[in-house]
DNA sequence: CACCGGACTAGAATAGTATTCTAGTCGTGA
DNA sequence: TCACGACTAGAATACTATTCTAGTCCGGTG
């Protein structure tokens, strides 16, 4: 009916504009029309290229965890020494956190919007393709004696558990610390968990 | 108009059918409606008992939250060597998980209800006890030399955060190992994040 | 150039839910 | 017996998500 068409970036204009509006007031409180007004799209826009509101959380959603999850393929990549590679990992977690605070927030808070996405599995998939990936580059330091041999789901647990949760704390204000200063305890705790030396 | 008046129980009904409601369809996707059904009471009690679908949640979250934390300082007093109270803490923590599977699963999807709760700050400030707690217990040791001195912030990542990373994972049916497998090993994780000799 | 089809956008219309309101009901105590 | 406070009902209301109909724009085709 008027303005122009064809916008590739109204997509994206919705999503910022619905992560900025969850953050402030919280996903059950903002309205479609509220993602509208700040987005400048039409109703009809927003129910096209989404399917409505839980669908905008459930693409922020994956888009955030994809991120994220990419930053920590990329750093396994990277190292082959295990304390270096699990202090690059540590390091990353957290700073991924502190780059995209309004993100990391919605995906802590948010978890809820997995059980929508549960049906097409796809989160199911990344979830467990970063565990099998994370326990593959532990495989040699494990048959090196370096490494604790546990089960898959305890890796994951034991590295990122503790940063996770005082990511959890600071992205909430209410942490002391800041993200650099806990990184070296964090790293360090990380390391003594799984090291064979450290028990 | 009809039945009974003065039930004192319909409020724990409505918690109870809320929880239940909540499990399975999550909880936008619950209508008042259907707790409403569930409970037998109705819309009216309802809103008089609580003010609004996002208050019952709220109700629930603070009573989770409270018997949680009620046990872990419990645990606290109960124990004087770290070594020992720090593993009690973490088998605490798990099998409270255990125990009520589907509050636990509330409680850490729905960590959105606390932006609406942290205005009257109760939650705010049961965190702070319980973190509070938790560094005044581990002091004697630290000044023993047996226990690291950490920023207080530090001290609740390390020691639970691996659980409840697991735990997390567990909830949704995730993991290959029970919490009973995993308990020793997050325990001594945390003993090694935390202790003097682990580093 | 006139026209078509697909991708996208508008905004009104509809349907579904949360919340409010008015009118009770019940037990208690004076 | 009556008045009162705590609680309950269910209809009425007010919001919001979602759907629907009617475009608009662009790129290609004869």
């Amino acid at each position: 009916m008027s303005v122009a068409g064809g916008e590739p970036e109204r997509r994206r204009a919705i999503l910022d504009a619905a992560l900025a509006c969850f953050t402030v007031k919280g996903f059950s409180a903002t309205t479609v029309d509220d993602i509208r007004i700040r987005s400048g799209a039409s109703v009809g826009s927003i129910y096209h290229h989404f399917g409505g509101k839980e669908r905008i959380a459930a693409a922020l959603y994956i888009a955030g965890i994809r991120d994220y999850q990419e930053g920590i393929l990329a750093v396994l990549r990277e190292h082959r020494d295990a304390r270096a590679g699990i202090t690059a990992l540590v390091g990353h977690h957290l700073r991924w956190i502190a780059e995209h605070p309004d993100l990391a927030r919605f995906l802590l808070r948010r978890r809820e919007t997995e059980v929508a996405l549960a049906s097409d599995g796809e989160l199911r998939e990344m979830n467990r393709a970063l565990f099998e990936a994370i326990a593959d580059w532990l495989r040699p330091h494990v048959a090196a004696g370096r490494v604790r041999s546990l089960p898959t789901d305890l890796y994951s647990a034991l590295l990122i558990g503790p940063s996770q949760e005082f990511a959890r704390h600071w992205l909430e204000g209410r942490t002391k610390s800041t993200i650099e200063q806990a990184e070296r305890s964090l790293a360090e705790a990380a390391w003594a968990a799984v090291s064979v030396e450290g028990a």
